[in-house]
DNA sequence: CTGATCTCAGCTCTACTGAAATCA
DNA sequence: CTGATTTCAGTACAGCTGAGATCA
């Protein structure tokens, strides 16, 4: 018993316990990468939703996103320093802020998420693609099932 | 486009973003039961891995359950006050603290375990029986695969 | 006036770093 | 003296709360 690296097999017996360390995994893994680039997960996660929804107001942003509108502002913030994103106030509603994502920020966006696929393959590197396709299909069950804060 | 709760498909497609999303709501649920205790996760890590294998120094502790030696203390320091850990010299290497886990600790534990049990059962609702197997062999393989931090 | 949106300051919690005390 | 173990103080970060400014 000179290196007790086995981790206790009672937690191993917990799917629960499983899914967040690989969880938590997957997410440092990810934002390690990022942070290379000076950015965070946040980031690339605001870029595609507006690259697959079009134009957000930050609140609409925040709830789709599932964050506190108050970490919004300085995401998009540095986003729009970037260059990636636009701000406009919504004519119709002036307390709104339209942002949109700009021709850079789509091109950085495709790059940010190369470097997911790049994490993503090392992490699902132990399965097969038919094993990988069966996980993702649990998980999307799992996330429907839950995602984050239903309604409370 | 009133509520915008749809998550961007882009982001849904990565199996890295499921994972961490699932991997933190698993957490959360299990966080906030244990809370009521005004206990956290790393109290039932810890008196996982002794009743599992038995009495630990700190060093040891902390090298299993991938935590920082300097966060070990409190965790152990708050399960001796609650008198579900004893904690002697190791006469050997007085250097080394010993951590045992008393008869009130392993009733303790058998609590949590349930607590923990019961948040899976939440969580692992979506999948039937052999879907919550399968997710757990492929998630164990993951976890193999990558055990936190493997060599650095 | 009520309520929504955005923004900023501040709080909390977890995880990590650095250093001191004790001892092999 | 070097190195390991424990412990504590301080730091960094993410997430949340509260309040004020702007506007419907």
């Amino acid at each position: 018993m000179n290196e007790p690296t086995a981790v206790p097999p009672s937690l191993l017996d917990l799917s629960t316990y499983l899914l967040s360390r690989t969880g938590k995994a997957a997410r440092t893994r990810l934002a390690e990468r990022l942070a290379r680039r000076g950015l965070r997960l946040w980031h690339l996660a605001v870029l595609a939703a507006l690259a697959d929804f079009g134009p957000h107001a930050q609140r609409d942003l925040s709830v789709r996103l599932s964050v506190d509108p108050s970490d919004i502002a300085k995401v998009v913030d540095e986003l729009a320093a970037a260059g990636w994103v636009d701000r406009s106030r919504d004519p119709a509603d002036r307390r709104r802020i339209r942002v949109t994502v700009t021709d850079p920020g789509r091109t950085a966006l495709r790059e940010l998420q190369a470097e997911a696929a790049a994490v993503q393959a090392e992490l699902l590197a132990p399965l097969s693609a038919a094993e990988r396709t069966r996980l993702h299909g649990l998980l999307r069950r799992l996330f429907d099932g839950d995602p984050g804060t239903p309604e409370v």
